[in-house]
DNA sequence: CCTTTGCATTGATATATGTTAAGAAAGACT
DNA sequence: AGTCTTTCTTAACATATATCAATGCAAAGG
């Protein structure tokens, strides 16, 4: 049970396993079942989540009522709405389950005794924030500048395992174009002797 | 001399004005012309600029070798590479002045030496963080989903005083589409009656 | 086992945006 | 003032991607 989140709370925080086993008493965890959300827009986000098993999506509803998936979550992924959570505002986003997912969530209180052991939950928050933005700012300049074929195949490098284990039309959703276009540039792919992996 | 940086320590560092003179003894400002760079493509960014007066964009450049505007930074703006000073990387992005600016350098010493005077620095730059995601998961859900015309008016929103403080493709450059097409895209605004401000 | 449902593919067509080229307007420089 | 440069606009045309509709397929559920 929560072999994904201890290993996590080890090497990522580097916690003695005395402080984890003592960290993990009151901890909160919740099976997800597929399609289950976790966050609507409207709510406040007030919780981090870590994915111990399974895979999750955070999107959001575009102009024209469909899905833009902002990002995948899979096993010993942290997502939140970050900015809902800071600013305690509500959120434009919504996170669901695309698998059946275990999840540890990670509230207000959580946050207090882990900070109480040391500094290091403060620095791996700290990298995790430099992380995020720096996936953003390229993430950001490859939809200004990169074409649908550019932008997939940077997604396949990136997220090999995802590429597998969501239907296609959640890929096309991340990338920013239609399910069939996915298709049709998979098939010029093809074409050229591309193999994925 | 630094009026805008002062009254930015004081307001939103929470410093004391005998705390800022000190800290404004040893530091580094400059004055770049338009068109001079303060960091390019390939270099590690190891500082963080604050704008006092003028105007500086961060760019990229994508596979066709065209500029893509990843953000303004105006009066009182802070920009850096954030990625590329705490991972200590080189950078995918230019830095460079659209108007003459007056900037001030903060490197690691001036950062050593303001988070000595309490945690209030660690705070403002925890809020600066978030507020980055927040706004760079707004402009990836808009990318991904939004209309070229939806984008730019989102921008005038937002960005009601650089509108006016830029050409018209540097614009367009951060918003993903060619000059041409935002033209287009204002001409088709002034028929339906649309004046911005 | 059959039906239903969701997904991927394809073709035909539509639309948004890009490209090229030209000219007009506005600034910058001498 | 005049010349050069940059910017903006417009038009004609090209292209990437979206939309609509139909089909096939495979997995899920009765």
């Amino acid at each position: 049970m929560l072999e994904n989140f201890k290993s996590y709370l080890n090497t990522q925080w580097g916690l003695p396993n005395d402080a984890i086993e003592e960290l993990c008493n009151g901890i909160k965890t919740k099976k997800v079942v597929k399609e289950e959300f976790l966050l609507k827009s409207g709510e406040v986000c007030d919780l981090t989540i870590f994915v111990e098993k399974g895979l999750l999506r955070m999107y959001a509803l575009n102009e024209k009522g469909k899905i833009d998936i902002l990002q995948f979550a899979p096993e010993n992924w942290l997502v939140s709405d970050r900015g809902s959570v800071y600013f305690n505002e509500p959120s434009n986003y919504y996170i669901d389950a695309i698998e059946s997912t275990t999840v540890v969530l990670l509230d207000q209180n959580f946050i207090d005794r882990i900070s109480r052991l040391g500094p290091s939950f403060r620095k791996l928050n700290d990298r995790l924030l430099h992380n995020h933005i720096r996936h953003l700012n390229k993430r950001v300049s490859l939809l200004l500048g990169a074409s649908a074929e550019t932008r997939y195949l940077n997604f396949i490098k990136l997220y090999p395992d995802i590429l597998l284990r969501v239907p296609q039309w959640m890929v096309a959703s991340y990338l920013g174009i239609a399910p069939e276009s996915l298709s049709r540039v998979r098939r010029d792919l093809a074409k050229n002797n591309f193999r994925p992996g």
